[in-house]
Order: C-alpha cells, then structure tokens, then sequence
DNA sequence: ATATAATCGAGACGGTACGTCGGGTCTTATA
DNA sequence: TATAAGACCCGACGTACCGTCTCGATTATAT
C-alpha cells in the first residue's frame, strides 16, 4: 500500500485554516448542509480545494472542527460560567437553571444550524457521530454526572442510582424533541422534566 | 408560476411503485442512505428514472412511504399484538416488555438502516421530519399515553402527571442513545429507565 | 418476424392530419426543425402521439408530408403558372425570369425555414432525401429539362448537350449559394449564371 | 447576465483534445452523425463530459474542429499538392485533373461521413455553416479562383469573368449532387461540367 | 541571505449522479 | 377500431460537485 506522505502540520497555513472555518460556518448557515459543498467552501474562503483535502477527510470533517472552534472561542468569551453547572445545593433549581440556558442554545440559530447538522451527519456517519459525542456531547453530560454525585453526597440523590442513566431522564427528552421536532421546547417543559425526573430519583 | 400538471394516479402502476419501494429498501440496507442514489434505484426496480420523478420530490421522499409501507406490512402480518401495549395491571412490567421489543427492532438491521436513514434526514429537512415523527414515532408515542392513562385511572400514576411529557421520561433516553450513540443499549438499561422514571411519577 | 397490422386509412382522421400539418410547419417556423419535436407537434394538434406514430415513421416524414402539402396547396392556388417555364423564344430571359422568382422563394421565410430543415435532414438521412428530390426537386428541375429541349430544338442550345446537366450549370450555384450560404444571392447573380452557363466562360 | 469564466485554455490538456477528437470521428463513422452523443464521445475517449463541454459548446462544434484538424493533418501528410490547382497551361485539363481528385474525396467514407454530417449541421445551424464555409469550403474554392485568375492573364478565359461566380459552374453542381444525391457522380461527369462550362451550351 | 522544499490558490481533469426532456410503446376511456 | 390522453421504459442531455492531479507563486525554515 503507497502512503500518502503525511502533511507537515508545522506550514500549514494559520490563516487559511480559519477562513475555511468561517466560510464552512457561514455557509452551512446560509444554505443549509446539504447545499453547502466543498467547492464552495473553498471558493468563499480564497483557497485551493486541494487545501481543505489535505488537512480535513469531508465536509462533515471541516465542519466537525469549525463546530468545535466556535464551540471554544464562546466559551472563552464567556468565562467559563456556562460550563460549569452551579451548585447552590438546590439541584432541582441548579438543573433548571443550566436546562434553561441549554433551550436558548438549542433556539439560537448561530449554533441550531451547524449542530443540528452535525448531530444529522452523526447519525449516518458512525465516525462522525462517535467525535461528535466525545467531544461535544459527553463532556457536557459528564457535568452533570458531577453535579449529580455531588448531590447524592449530599442526601439529595440516592445513592444506588447510576447518574450517567439518571442526567438522561431530563435530559434526553429536551435533545429529541430538539432533533427530531417530536414537541415544543421551553422552560416550562425542562422544569417539568426535572420535576419528574427527581422525583424518580430522590429517595422516599 | 408554471405548475405541472399533475400525474393522473389512477393511471399510476402498482407494479412499479412495489419495486421501487423493494429497490430503495435493498439498496439503502446494502450500501447505506448516502450511496443509494435515485438512479439506482430506478435500474434496480426495472423503471424509468422519471417513474420515481413523477411521484415522489426526493429520494428521502421515496424512502420515507417506502418504509411507511414496510411498517404497514409488517403490522398486519403481525396481527396486532406489538402495537397495542399490554395491560396486565403491572405498569413497570408493562413497560418493560414493549421497551425490550424495542430495543430488538432498534437492534435488527432489516430495520435499523432505513428508519436511521429517515431519522438523520428528517433532523435536517423539517418536511421529512415532520412526517416521519407524525406518521410513524407519534402514534407509536401515544399507544404509551393511553397506557399511562389507563395507569392513571387506577391510581399506579399521579393524576396531576401530562403524560405525553412522563413517556420522554424512559423513551426519549433510549431513542437517544440510538440516535447518537451516546451509550448502549440492554434490557438493563430500558428495565433502569422504567424504574427511575416511575418512582418519579408514582405517588408518594 | 411479427409485423404490426396495417391501420386501416379508411378511417382515418382527415382532421386530424391537417391538424398535424399545420402544427409541424408552424412549430418548425417558430422554433426551429432541431426543437421541434413530435411531443409538441402532437400537443399543438391536440391530438395523441400515437395518431402521429400511427400514420409517420418520424419528424422528418411528418414534416415532409406537410411540406408537400403546402407545396400542392401553394400550387393550386396560384393556378399553374410558377410551375411551367415560360417559352418566348428568348432563352436567357426564360431562365433569367424563372430564377428570379426561385430567388424570390428562397428567401421567402414561409417556404425557407421546412425546406431548409428538409434539405438538411436529407442529406443525412438517405430516405428523407431521396424522397425529397423525387417528389419536390426533381419535378422542378424536369421543367428546366422540358425548355432546354426546346430550346434544342429552336437552335438555340446545342444538340450534343445533356439537358439534365446543363440545366445545373445555373440551378446547382444557386442552391449551394442558398444552402451553404457560400455567397449572397441575388438577381444579378442568377442573371449572371444564366449569361455564363449560355455563353461559357471561354472567349469564342 | 452571468458569464462563466473562461477556462484557461493554457493549461489544456492536449491528450484529452486528441482523443476527443478521435473518438468523434470514429463514432460518426460507425454510427452516423445522430447517434453520435456527447456521451459516447466522452467515454470513448476516456474523458469527461465537463471536459468536452469546457471546450466545445456543442456535439457539432466538436466535430467541425475534429474535422479541420483532420483536414489539417491529412494536408501535411500528403505534402502540399491536392492543395494547389496545376498550372500545366491547359486549363481544361487541369479543372479535370482537380475534380476528379474531389470525386475520389467525396466517395472516400473516411471524408463522406463527416463532411456530409458538418454540411447537414451547417444547413440549419447558421453558425456552424458559416465556420465550415470559411474555414474549409471557401479555402479551396479561393484555388480555383486563383487558377482562372491565371487563366485570364494567358487568354483562356474572358477578363470581365468573375472567377468566384464562374467557378461554381462546375464545383456547385457537383456540390449538390453529391449533398442532395440528385444524380451519379464520376468523372466523365465532372469532364463534361468543365466542358460545358468552358465553353458554355449555346452553339458558336 | 539563500537555497529548497512544502504549502498555497487556482482550476483542469475523469467521474458519478442529478433532474429534465423527448423518443417510441403501451394502456385506458371515449366516440 | 381509431382516437386523445398520458404513464411507462429508456437514453441522452447539460450541470454540479466529487476527490485527484498538475501548475506556478508564495512562504518559511535550514543551511
């Protein structure tokens, strides 16, 4: 089997890289995903095609890494408060709280777009579904496997519940009616979800 | 605005429309929803390309009444029998019995490949998705809504639950992990969801 | 080998076939011989592509039978007159005149558009061709044969000379000039054959 | 309006140029000019579509340059001499000599198929018949008119002639017998064009 | 400071599939 | 039985992008 002689990662372009990041992004939203091809891509960021092929496998890949950057440079924007979920020792109130700030990113079309993309391309795509979720997806839930832990140390959650199951019990429902529009979303509807959830999952 | 005229369906061939569902349903099991192309579709049901043009807008359009139709078919060969959720008075046994059926289907390829196929597409485009949720996950939804009315009735749920909001609780979970992949799927894992989300919605 | 039944022409649409014709030459003014096609002549006659398939082989034979139409129709109207040349005595001014008036068709938009679509399907299309100088040309140049032997006969043309190619020594330049567009045309220029055809070229 | 750039004609690829042209004189050759698709032509010549489309606007276009650039290649083959009308002083003779080397051409099917193809193009498609007139057809009529231009200086042919006009007398007619199969083309034919022509049919 | 080797923008290339058009055949219901 | 209507199978159209492949023209170290 010929190799292809690996790209030295140490010349590549700094500024062509964002640009592809920017056009993928911009694109993705103007058009939708589907529209948006590589050429294009390239086109809009002044770059040969040849570029983004180096340095990227597909289209699901660039914006796989755009996604990814834009995901980082907000939360360096932002401090790091949305990353973290509080811990006021009311969980009820500290889920209700992160779930609220999860529906007005779910709703905010500058990061709708290219994730519902991404979560789509992740469904056909095994490999881009298992990045996805390890980069994106699961460091978020793990926050709230540590609040959760935290909160059976304090007597709020029993102990003999799996907290990786139990985030899913509010969690997940938010993240298919987002997906596949199986119902509205709102704060409403995420506090009623902890609601039911604790409830299942405090002790008696 | 030219409209075309549209096609005269009485006229249409049966024939052709049960090999173009046959053709769509092999060739997306065989290389996948992306490799499937229209094209093929056509040649491998022994019919014009513009066969498939004249009665449906898309290839996921084509999918879509393709596996419909799969499902219909498979419903009454069945009988009736999974479509109803049994009543033995045991709700969490209930439960558990349709969610480990469930997790079979999730699990067999026959229909794993198309309805993931029609899943990620109807993430991305909303007319697809909102069929799909309408004609196909939402009457299974609410086969769980009479059930957990009928466990209402006889004071197993609270009367104060909705619950079409209570069966995201154990549903939403699964669907998830098998859209995403977010983590495995068992009939430990569906029996955990039941349990914790029906202490949460039990009565004290 | 199974051969298709004849259709029987006693009951044929006579409507129907003046419908036909007079949809081919107008589609063929409008458009062009290459885009007009069987489909649209059908719809404009408001008649079913089968009645054309029927009766025609192809586009071209439709067309060719709606030119000769048009042709016996152009001819009866105008009594017999363009349709016999004239014998006065004087030669050259026989011919000179006759020209003149195929010049005056050539460029007559009515007549040039299917002659010059018929023209150029028959020099591809052995049939079509053959069919075409049989029916329309050749009657035509047998008028030119008819007054060269008279003139014969008068004294006024050699003896030893063969009528049919002389008579090309003038019709031939005209029609390549008009076909081949290799040079204008005009009636200095058909004046001009008819004096070197006559005298030849040489000094005497 | 928007215009698509210009390809960079530079940076052609001259092998794909050679085989395009290849693959369209073969297949006009075995199919005949209708049958001959731009498809075919493509995959004869290992090509791509976009790859003829990028150079030539249409099926005709590819083959009028095939044709000239065969023309071309078979002119430096074969020297310069069916290039140039002899001058032996006999001019007579020498229209003979050259018409007959044109009969030879014209029954010769590695010439006729093409040719007759471009001249049927020609007919209808004005642009096409302009470039294969200017570029092929009136390039060697322009020899006749040099050798009677030559005529004229030595007394064999009258001085208010024009050559242009008095060469169609014996090349239009030979034109259109061959184009529209009005008669049999041979040499004793073309022999008596050139005589009658030279001397013209009236009696001295 | 210069060589030199890789990346870069550009875009032509061989391909595959698109969605449309029209050819010629076949079916259906009127007349 | 011929007809108007039009669905059907098929093949080609001309276009859009794919991913690969040259091309000079910049870089950006490593001499």
């Amino acid at each position: 089997m010929v190799k292809k002689p690996a790209p030295d990662a140490t010349r590549r372009s700094e500024k062509s890289r964002r640009a592809i990041y920017a056009a993928a992004l911009a694109l993705v939203g103007e058009v939708g995903y589907p529209k948006t091809t590589v050429e294009a891509i390239a086109a809009r960021a002044g770059v040969g095609k040849q570029t983004i092929y180096r340095w990227w496998s597909s289209k699901a890949d660039v914006l796989l890494e755009a996604f990814l950057d834009l995901s980082a440079q907000a939360a360096q924007e932002a401090g790091q408060e949305p990353y973290v979920i509080p811990d006021t020792g009311d969980l009820a109130a500290d889920l209700k709280t992160v779930l609220r700030i999860t529906v007005d990113q779910l709703l905010d079309p500058r990061f709708e777009v290219p994730s519902r993309a991404l979560a789509a391309e992740g469904v056909l795509n095994e490999q881009v579904g298992r990045e996805f979720v390890e980069r994106l997806l699961e460091p978020q839930l793990q926050l709230y496997v540590s609040r959760l832990r935290s909160a059976q140390d304090s007597g709020a959650v029993r102990g003999d519940v799996d907290p990786r199951i139990a985030l899913e019990l509010f969690v997940s429902p938010l993240a298919q009616r987002w997906l596949q529009r199986t119902g509205p979303i709102s704060y409403d509807y995420t506090d009623t979800l902890v609601d039911y959830a604790l409830r299942g999952i405090a002790p008696r």
